[in-house]
RNA sequence: CGGGGCGUAGCUCAGUAUGGUUAGAGUACUUGCUUUGGGAGCAAGGGGCCGGAGGUUCGAGUCCUCUCGCCCCGACCA
């Protein structure tokens, strides 16, 4: 490509809008414009990296024996009445109707119609497993889109989907898609974290995130600074504590405690650990059909873990519940405890079965029970609850989880009869026994990739493309056209990076140098071949965009200096 | 969906508290000359329904009402 005749937009100010340096850098390098809220064109550069990336993707499944289709993007709303996700997706399906006033939906993502397509086409168990997938376009009409190509309204996903007539069968498919994606991340020259993931309402045996390390992302990790381990916080567990405090002596009483509310002061007024405190956090549950408030008790050296807390009673929202609220149930905040407890329902954390020697409210103003033994407490709900917190055990090994940010770039997902039931979609088994696909399914965000990269790759110049997302190698770059000995030069290097099948680009427009090199780093080619004045002593200079490393070499032995340096 | 902010040239923004000739700057663009290793200089140009609609006024970018759009914080995000 001649740079001359190319379409790149450059710009030395930034969009107002934009914040993230991905966003940033991708808008000034003319990569994507925005269009409205959330959606985004690609321009030639943009497309040309969206494309590297669904090419390894394809490569990867291609691998693994997983078929691409091409589902339709507008499906038919009866499909999601059928599985009841028309209500559930509420305001993010974009609706409309057709000429015949039938109402359709956009494809915010495929289950269904992945369903629709193999049910009563799949008939029996010889047929599986299937894995077929696909890289389209998504539309979710999200509330607030944000932070440019990451949270887009209109977006790429490869979404894919598996069949299994077993549950084995699923498992043995969700690890091979694990590691084609761990692949696919490698290739990308990512650093990236596989982690559990919280499998949320929709319930399954297993979910796994792909974050892709980077400062700005939105969700944070809980990550073993020793093994593999990793988990978003959503879901991190941890081992059984170690060092445990030394307990304080005391026998079963009850204490006046008057106006002492928080941990902190139960905490000092007694001397004690908050450990040995147990700490009772009420939320109202939110259902499908009415509400009711919920007691979580943690001990006091812990914080609560919302989406953990929302799943061990099944809601779909946990909300604030107001001092008058409790009130009217009979409970006195600050001295709530768990014994003798019948006002509000209740769940225990997993960490304060059997514990002894605790200080928990006496559900009584200005009075605390002291020397507890919560075994007394018999046949109660536990679950876990609680929030890992920096520097507690990794559950797999000796060491230290540390809290980080990621990119949710993947998400991996064993989803079991969830669809397939609803949907009817079913096969016979060896019995000849009609089973609903037992299903697995596998989602990347490709657009959100792109973002992805440079959040991970750029520096205060702009963007810095890996090898394998560049939307080109190498950019030759003529410091003054005017120059026909260099000129030539530069043409001749061009055509012969052609015949070696490196893309390049030859930047040949009549522009001075320091304008150039701008718009080389701005835009991010690994490398940059300066052809300039020192093509006069018989040199030209390789800029070495990751390092800005810059190499001086004799001109005629640059494609040997290229090769080595692309590896 | 709650709270806040912003819509003026392709882009980034002044101007709006206190209404008053022909609406500005920088940048980008066009033409010419000079310059040519880090976003060049001089000169001359083109480019605006001041987001939209209604109102107040002799007169509205500026005041009032209503709308539409975009951004930020939060809620939400299989």
């Amino acid at each position: 490509m001649r740079f001359s005749r190319a379409y790149i937009p450059t710009t030395k100010e930034s969009p107002k809008d934009a914040q993230l340096p991905s966003h940033i850098y991708l808008s000034r390098a003319g990569f994507v414009a925005q269009v409205a809220s959330g959606l985004y064109n690609f321009l030639p550069l943009g497309k040309r990296v969206l494309r590297k990336i669904e090419t390894i993707i394809n490569e990867e499944m291609a691998a693994c024996g997983a078929l691409e289709v091409d589902l339709s993007f507008v499906t038919p709303a009866e499909l999601w009445q059928e599985s009841g996700r028309i209500e559930k997706f509420g305001k993010e399906l974009l609706r409309f109707r057709d000429r015949k006033d039938n109402l359709f939906v956009l494809g915010p993502t495929h289950e269904e119609m992945m369903v629709s397509i193999v049910r009563n086409r799949i008939t029996s168990y010889k047929q599986l497993p299937l894995n077929v997938y696909q890289v389209k376009t998504k539309f979710r009409d999200e509330a607030r889109p944000r932070f440019g190509l990451m949270r887009a309204r209109e977006f790429v996903m490869k979404d894919g989907y598996s069949f299994h007539a077993t549950t084995e069968d699923l498992d043995r498919e969700f690890d091979a898609m694990e590691a084609a994606y761990k692949r696919i991340l490698e290739r990308l020259g990512l650093t990236f974290r596989i982690v559990e993931a919280d499998s949320g309402a929709i319930g399954g045996t297993g979910s796994k995130e792909l974050m892709v390390l980077a400062s700005s992302g939105e969700d944070t990790l809980a990550v073993c600074d020793t093994c593999e381990y990793g988990a978003n916080v959503e879901a991190a567990r941890r081992s059984p504590r170690v060092v445990i405090p030394e307990a304080p002596e005391a026998t079963f009483a009850k204490f006046k405690t008057p106006n002492i509310k928080s941990i902190e002061d139960l905490s000092n007024f007694f001397h004690v650990d908050p450990y040995y405190t147990l700490k009772a956090v009420v939320l109202r549950a939110v259902y499908e059909e009415g509400s009711e408030p919920v007691c979580f008790f943690i001990r006091g050296c812990d914080e609560l873990q919302e989406v953990k807390a929302r799943n061990s009673v099944g809601a779909i929202d946990l909300v604030d519940i107001s001092e008058a609220e409790l009130a009217e149930i009979g409970l006195v905040p600050g001295f709530i405890g768990a014994l003798d407890q019948d006002k509000i329902r209740f769940v225990m954390d997993n960490d304060t079965r059997n514990a002894t020697s605790m200080i928990c409210g006496a559900n009584e103003a200005d009075y605390h029970f002291v020397g507890v033994d919560l075994s007394v407490m018999g046949d109660v709900p536990f679950a876990d609850l609680v929030a890992v917190a920096i520097g507690d055990g990794c559950p797999h090994c000796e060491g230290k989880l540390l809290h980080t940010k990621g990119i949710e770039v993947g998400h991996i997902f064993k989803l079991g009869t969830v669809y397939s039931a609803p949907l009817k979609a079913e096969f016979l088994d060896e019995n000849g026994r009609s089973q609903p696909f037992i299903m697995g399914t596998y989602g990347m965000g490709v657009s959100r990739l792109v973002a992805a990269v440079i959040e991970q790759h750029h520096d205060e110049k702009g963007c810095i493309w890996t090898h394998t997302t560049a939307p080109y190698m190498v950019n030759v770059m003529v410091s003054n056209i005017k120059e026909e000995a260099h000129l030539a030069y530069a043409e001749e290097l061009y055509a012969t990076l052609g015949t070696h099948k490196i893309e390049a680009i030859l930047d040949d427009r009549k522009e001075r140098f320091g304008f150039k090199m701008s718009d080389a780093e701005l835009i991010g080619f690994p490398f940059t071949v300066i052809v300039g004045k020192e093509l006069n002593n018989g040199h030209v200079q390789i800029l070495v965009r990751a390092t800005s490393e810059m190499i001086t070499v004799d001109a005629d032995k640059v494609m040997e200096k290229l090769t080595e340096l692309i590896g």
